[in-house]
RNA sequence: CGCGGGGUAGAGCAGCUCGGUUAGCUCGUCGGGCUCAUAACCCGGAGGUCAGGAGGUUCAAAUCCCCUCCCCGCAA
């Protein structure tokens, strides 16, 4: 069956490269343009592209979808199907419908449930005890298409954004293996979802990345895990920023009381501040213009004490 | 030429603005002590070409000027 693969980001970089090794290698991959990025503004290629490149595979990159030399060159590789993994565009309805099989989709969720730009990050974000990855036929809405099959995989409290992506990355790879097979025997059957159950997964704003000590310890908790390794969630110390990079909610009653954002001790175990409800043990953080490091180390250079204050802000 | 912060002992930092005796602090490490014991406490030691430039200024540079390399945050 030949096949075209468009994605742009590590999370598809990975699927197209267990596609390749298990013999599923598309006859071109599209991807999205160059673009400035990174300090001083360099243009870089998508992980998508790299890969591809790596290996040889014809790799397009239309600034649209509707780029008339784009589509000619799309028609005449006369996909029988096209697998889009994270692309980042809306497909216009041709490119839906060019394609004999039409144009399946991994998406990063149990659909109909988090629809949208950021499914592994607000499953995570709402302590969800189970994620998954769905296939489904694209249509004209976002992630609304008919599913062929979910995979599912539970949600514990120690997984962070870094460990679901990959772990979905894999899913979503057996997924749409098995998803081709089913196709190319015939035995696939798509069931429309049922959207009164829908929700979105709104992308991630720099609001979500502050950190309000108000909330509650664990409520902290997945928002740090979900927000790790990137872009961090983050509150603010001695007027720089500070991202949490790792923490755990402290079990048992407080062996001291203190008000939201309120260092209570700080030594070489962490530094454990007041929420809300209960409290946070940070382990490691990123300061502002440093390294990623333990909290210990934070201790020890920045001297933050009990009674000092981390403030959760949106400041520049 | 997007904006900005930084490179000082194994680690995290101070010192640099207004150059000047043995470059300081916290931790780690090594040795000793206290203790039933300890990740606790006390005492002591080792460990630094202050990123690089047989660069510039100066009687004197970690500190001021110039060049190079490397790291990082923000914005996209």
């Amino acid at each position: 069956m030949r096949s075209v693969f468009m994605g742009t980001p590590e999370f598809s970089q990975i699927v197209l490269r267990a596609l390749c090794e298990r013999g599923r290698a598309p006859v071109a991959v599209v991807t999205r343009a160059d673009k400035p990025a990174g300090r001083g503004n360099t243009l870089s290629a998508s992980p998508v592209k790299k890969y591809a490149v790596s290996r040889g595979i014809e790799t397009l990159q239309p600034e649209k979808l509707s780029d008339p030399v784009f589509t000619e060159r799309l028609c005449a590789l006369s996909p029988d199907i096209i697998i889009v993994v994270a692309y980042g565009k809306i497909l216009p309805d041709y490119v839906l419908k060019l394609p004999k099989y039409g144009c399946i989709n991994a998406h990063a969720s149990i659909l109909p449930e988090y629809r949208g730009a950021a499914p592994m990050q607000r499953a995570i974000m709402d302590g969800k005890r189970e994620t998954g990855v769905t296939i489904m036929k694209m249509d004209k809405g976002v992630d609304t298409g008919d599913t062929l099959l979910t995979l599912k995989t539970p949600l514990s409290d120690t997984d962070t954004l870094e460990s679901v992506h990959d772990r979905l990355a894999e899913l979503s790879a057996e997924g749409l293996l098995q998803a081709l097979e089913l196709i190319e025997c015939g035995r696939a059957v798509f069931v429309s979802q049922d959207h009164e159950k829908a929700s979105y997964a709104e992308k991630i704003r720099r609001e979500d990345e502050v950190i309000d000590f108000r909330r509650s310890a664990s409520e902290l908790s997945c928002q740090i895990r979900a927000l790790t390794p990137y872009p961090f969630a983050f509150c603010s110390f001695n007027g720089r920023s500070l991202k949490i990079t790792k923490a755990t909610v402290l079990e048992g009653p407080p062996e001291k009381e203190g008000i939201p954002g309120e260092v209570l001790a700080a030594g070489k175990n962490g530094i454990i501040v007041a929420c809300g409800s209960g409290a946070l043990l940070i382990t490691e953080v990123f300061p502002e213009n440093k390294r990623r490091m333990s909290a210990a180390d934070f201790v020890n250079g920045a001297r933050i004490k009990p009674g000092d204050k981390l403030v959760g802000v949106i400041g520049t």
